[in-house]
DNA sequence: GTCTGGTACCTTGCATAACAAGGTACTGAT
DNA sequence: ATCAGTACCTTGTTATGCAAGGTACCAGAC
């Protein structure tokens, strides 16, 4: 036991992909419907998004759980049935914002470095 | 109860900030010190960061028990002691990594939505 | 036949983080 | 004395990522 400090660059890193991994699903679905399976491979295989399907699965339960993307079972000939995902109106509207809301988030958090004081306190003693 | 179903987005916000806070909080800090009450008060007006002393505070503690931020008391004129927070030459060499892995993410995101298939799959039955 | 490996789906249990709510204490004004 | 502002901290709830494990289908090797 006891291995729980890990190295605080990777505990962080976990901390980061949650948000903008759903957003990259919603993303990965905006043009085309793709099964579960492929998204792992897909996103997998991206440089600092290490996914896997214990990640990827229970994601894609809730955001259908949440009416953002639907299902459709279908054959294929190399293996089991694919569960194909696709945006739903709700979705396809939630897209935009989600993508904008990142976008300012990440650039007030780059704007904050060069704010010399948000109230200009009194410079304390001496 | 059971108001635990809010609204999609709004619990999909509190996610994002995960990791995007504490960078906040880094980049705050890389050009001068900062004491925890200021902290809360300018990252608090920032749009979409509508963020309180119960998240600040417990992420200085982090940030302080990694070794990334030291602490300094210092008195005040006007209320109680401030404890002004300043990075460590760890920290210093954290910030950089840690906004370049947010910026790739989100490149990475960005740029899925483009991506036909990753493998190319054999078009499924017709 | 039965193994092995790839495809494809899902669940459980753990660690971590944001936040509301609450608590303490110092200062100055009414 | 009471109130408001400053300034710090903690506890409990809830939501998430992920490793690990489980099921099942299919094709080819043995």
């Amino acid at each position: 036991m006891a291995e729980s400090a890990e190295d605080p660059f990777d505990n962080w890193t976990v901390q980061a992909r949650k948000g903008v991994l759903e957003l990259c699903i919603l993303n990965a679905l905006e043009r085309q419907e793709r099964y579960g399976y492929e998204l792992v491979k897909t996103l997998g295989a991206l440089p600092g998004l290490g996914v896997t399907e214990g990640t990827i699965y229970p994601l894609l339960s809730r955001l259908r759980a949440q009416g953002l993307v639907t299902t459709r079972l279908e054959q294929s000939v190399e293996g089991p049935m694919r569960k194909y995902y696709a945006l739903t109106p709700t979705g396809r509207a939630s897209v935009g914002p989600m993508n904008g809301y990142i976008s300012d988030l990440l650039s007030a958090c780059r704007e904050i470095r060069r704010r010399p004081s948000s109230h200009d306190h009194l410079d304390p003693l001496r």
